[in-house]
DNA sequence: GCCAGCGGTGACAGTCATGTCAGCTCGTCA
DNA sequence: TGACGAGCTGACATGACTGTCACCGCTGGC
């Protein structure tokens, strides 16, 4: 996934070429091929910032990142930030905010080709492991360092506790479930195990083989862990 | 559980009473009755700014507290600050130390209790919301805030996993645990649990009942959700 | 070919947390 | 009783991040 610039444009992916800044006053507006029209630029630019961010976001965390570090980064000026985002926490709600929709698309749709809730819990959990193999820095930015506290981190673990919510509440509905489980706490449950499993494993997959940690996540919560 | 001032000292608990600042260059050393020795006097304002960090990092989080603000609720100069840790990173990474510590010691002493698997994972839920009961301000700063990225958080939740691991190991040993499922995942996946439903619990006890809580953090560990 | 304005520039002023330090008080000890 | 020093005080210097704004160049429309 990449992080795109408001209404879906091609993105400049990762590791922004520095153009030569401005000599005085002067200042190209696109190295080498230039834009066709303006607001494509000014989208262009945009999607420079949020990939810019996305990568420092997740290296450092929200803290210890500034507007003119990121602006730096993307091959910008300081002032230009400024003409996409009020303050890094705009921006870093913008990408923490799409990083968090396409995670939950997919995990929404490996939920939905799911017979039951055994297939169910075991494709979330192959959709997480991918999610988290292909966006390093985004799972960083959503469930390892600091959010900008209330606002963004607990909706995002709300989101996801939400969605588990649904899924085993249809689960109990069709029997599928004991329900004398709190299918609330449950959700809690299963979203702090993700957080923390996929940012250990993320951190460094050559921990434990991705099959290993499906097999562990799936059985840990359908069968548990007891074999009585 | 009370953060206390080094070795062990009586402490002066929440909410320090603001006593008169300074009017012009004068100080009183304390309000109403004085400390008798100077050490002890010291030791005295280390447990204040050691509670006073508690309670401002507990409630706003390590960024949006300075070290003045911590040595006002403590009711003493911010120079004064500055004479017991050298930032308030270390004054962060003091309490959130003090509280590991004691929220290890007491998830192992549980363990020791316990006869088997069962027992041993039933007692640590408990003791977990019951710490988390009695040390709110702790356990925000253990688990939902921003820790000092890196330094501090790492240690609390691979502390904590450590423990679940010995713990686990264990009982593969004793053929109590199935061997297919790799230890090292399960022990982060019990601690993200533990994490994620703590602090969502103690945000409103009254979410869900203690009992149903620790109930279903003990099944979810032990028998799973499936009841096939 | 001309010009309007979009998008970008970067120096700069404002704000705020930080850590320091000279000076003060009071308890202790000779 | 005198004075020494531990501990505290709080104004202040520092430095970092922030956000602004006057200005500029390029591009596209006429």
């Amino acid at each position: 996934m990449t992080v795109t610039a408001g209404t879906g444009t091609s993105p400049p992916s990762e590791s922004i070429e520095r153009r030569p800044l401005g000599d005085g006053r002067s200042s190209p507006v696109d190295a080498g091929r230039r834009r066709k029209s303006a607001g494509e630029a000014r989208l262009a630019t945009r999607a420079r910032l949020l990939a810019s961010g996305a990568v420092l976001f997740g290296e450092r965390g929200l803290h210890r990142v500034t507007s003119h570090e990121i602006a730096a980064h993307a091959g910008v000026a300081a002032g230009t930030f400024y003409n996409h985002f009020s303050d890094k926490h705009e921006l870093f709600g913008e990408i923490a905010s799409q990083a968090l929709s396409e995670l939950n698309r997919r995990l929404e749709s490996a939920n939905a080709g799911a017979a039951n809730l055994r297939e169910a819990v075991r494709a979330r959990s192959e959709t997480l492991l991918d999610f988290a193999q292909d966006n390093r820095d985004l799972i960083r930015i959503l469930f390892s360092r600091e959010m900008d506290t209330a606002a963004v981190q607990a909706r995002v673990l709300e989101t996801l506790a939400q969605s588990v919510l649904e899924e085993r509440r249809a689960a109990i509905a069709r029997e599928e479930m004991p329900p004398e489980i709190d299918p609330r706490v449950l959700a809690q449950a299963v979203v702090g195990m993700w957080a923390r499993v996929v940012a250990w494993w993320a951190e460094d997959p050559t921990r434990a083989p991705r099959a290993a940690v499906v097999e562990t996540l799936t059985r840990i919560q359908l069968d548990g862990t007891h074999p009585a």
